[in-house]
DNA sequence: CACATGGATTGACATGCATCGATGTTTCTG
DNA sequence: CAGAAACATCGATGCATGTCAATCCATGTG
């Protein structure tokens, strides 16, 4: 078995291509469209506040007063766009916000408008 | 005349009602809703990486490959999120980022995620 | 004044999305 | 094994949104 870890770019992109990036500016649009709903913006604050850092739908579906497929769906979006990570054990699915994710979503916007 | 300016906010917001703010949430909301759309994050880059630090609408129809009343619709909603201000200099309508508006953004979500 | 140009607005159309009720799936329990 | 509980998925529905063609408005120019 051969494991092999390139960590090297194939190719520096160049500075100017980054103004215009259709592939970048379509990845960044799925992370800022998933913090574009006000309920999901509180579900990322809610799990944030648990003091175990993870929380389950049962807990997200009454301070939201939306139904538990509603939830589940918008958590699924979350997780899509990798701001969440689901962990199952037993019955219960459990939430958890994934650490630097807002971060480099912000950076990495933050990065194209700067200069 | 007296020019009277009050720093202090009328009541100190409570640390819990941060996790659960409706209203907070919506305005955050209506800003990424704004970030939510490629053609737009294009539009940010485009004006941010001006020399003049500005852009007109002629400018920024034909990197995007969209019409003129598309262009002119997508700065309305990122000029009506606080994002770009226009400025109107005889026949022309001059579009500029913001200074620290993505900033705030970033850091308002931030505050909130970071219990 | 007549015309051209840059841009905003309107209306129409198709697509996307948030929400819900109903149902399926998994896991625990008696 | 039968039932319950937690959650995911599906189908439907109503509303929001991206796009364009057509039009209107403002400004500069002959």
């Amino acid at each position: 078995m051969i494991t092999q870890i390139d960590c090297t770019p194939p190719q520096a992109p160049l500075a100017e291509s980054v103004t215009l990036d259709p592939e970048g500016a379509a990845e960044l649009a799925v992370g800022f469209k998933a913090l574009a709903d006000p309920n999901r913006i509180t579900l990322l604050t809610l799990i944030a506040a648990e003091e175990t850092g993870e929380a389950c739908v049962c807990d997200l579906t009454e301070p939201l007063g939306l139904g538990q497929p509603t939830v589940s769906h918008h958590l699924k979006v979350l997780v899509d766009a990798g701001l969440l990570i689901r962990e199952k054990r037993g019955t219960w699915s459990y939430y958890s916000v994934v650490p630097g994710a807002l971060q480099d979503l912000f950076n990495s916007m933050t990065e194209r408008t700067a200069h």
